[in-house]
DNA sequence: AAAAAACCGTGACATACATCACATCCATTT
DNA sequence: AAATGGATGTGATGTATGTCACGGTTTTTT
């Protein structure tokens, strides 16, 4: 059950036996069907979530009952609301399963024992924050600078499989445009 | 020289007076006049900056020669091309002094060596990074999901002082928006 | 199997923003 | 003090994308 995380894990750091079982207890395996929540809107973000399994979004919805896409949740991948896991505060986002899932839950008091405890822990979170920061400023210097076109195709290279695993309108939103520009973008692309 | 430094560090973590001794060795003061550059696009990143005092910002210039803002970098802030940084690939971004600046440059193998010397410092970045993290997808959702106008009303509430120390065709580059753009949703702006 | 809901495409029209062009104003340099 | 370049404002026009509306198809639920 822990192997997918053990090996996530060691492709950064160094880490004893001894440590990752004292890891293994602060986990809480769980099971999340297909549009199910693991977080609304407004309840605070009590756990950080490595998902093990399935496939998880990240995303608000707006006024106009719009909704936009922060993350997909893939395997080997971490999900929460990070401000709201930090400080308690009300979470900005929802987390729904797309797909069903099987996932490693981690309360903030588990997590901050583990960091405290495990200081290896630390440079991998450490790490794995970076990778994300970086990632995450690509993403809004190419919605800053780029079309849509641009950003479907950047979004296509990156996760080659994403148009199988999730309906276009939730890659629409991802990229930052209505399905229905998506939609028109698509058969121009197919046409020309 | 380094009492700032001290000081944002302290907010965060405990740290001996030994430890940021220390860390003091591993630090390259360097003054940087304004319009100077600190890094250029394609060279490699060599330094992460903490800047003690003055303005920079990192940015990248695309085939039309337009100007697109990642950040700019405040007293108290760090600044580097992170992937450039961490990796030795040529850096995306360029930096630029908009004021004469005050800056403490580390290299990589300093950082490293901090690291592995002082694990506190590990979880100073870690919660570094983390905040940035957190800014930048607040950033990123409000681009993909509101107006120019409610950008730029963020933009002045989190950083008032900003549109007195920066052009305001920097200003528009950064909420992503043309020059002239700007110009006419301030004019909007005052007259309603 | 039937019903309901989600999904996707597409036309007509509206709008926010970009682009291009020009004028003025201000600051920095020599 | 003159000169150069940077910065800002504003008009005319173009374009990418949003909004609204409808229909057909597929998937999920009961």
């Amino acid at each position: 059950m822990f192997e997918f995380l053990h090996q996530k894990v060691n492709e950064t750091i160094n880490i004893t036996d001894e440590e990752f079982e004292y890891a293994k207890t602060l986990f809480i395996p769980k099971k999340l069907r297909k549009k199910r929540f693991l977080l609304e809107e407004g309840e605070p973000c009590v756990y950080t979530t490595f998902v093990e399994k399935g496939l998880l979004r990240s995303f608000t919805v707006d006024d106009k009952g719009n909704e936009h896409i922060l993350q997909f949740g893939m395997e080997g991948w971490w999900v929460a609301d990070l401000y709201s896991f930090l400080t308690g505060e009300p979470s900005e986002y929802n987390i729904e399963a797309l797909e069903d899932s099987e996932l490693l839950l981690i309360t903030k008091s588990s997590w901050d024992l583990l960091l405290d405890e495990v200081p290896a822990f630390e440079r991998y979170f450490r790490t794995l924050i970076q990778n994300n920061l970086i990632a995450t400023q690509r993403r809004l210097m190419g919605t800053i600078s780029t079309t849509a076109e641009e950003r479907y195709n950047k979004l296509l290279q990156d996760f080659p499989r994403i148009s199988q695993r999730v309906p276009q309108h939730m890659i629409a939103s991802y990229i930052g445009v209505t399905r229905e520009t998506l939609s028109r973008l698509r058969s121009q692309m197919t046409s020309g």
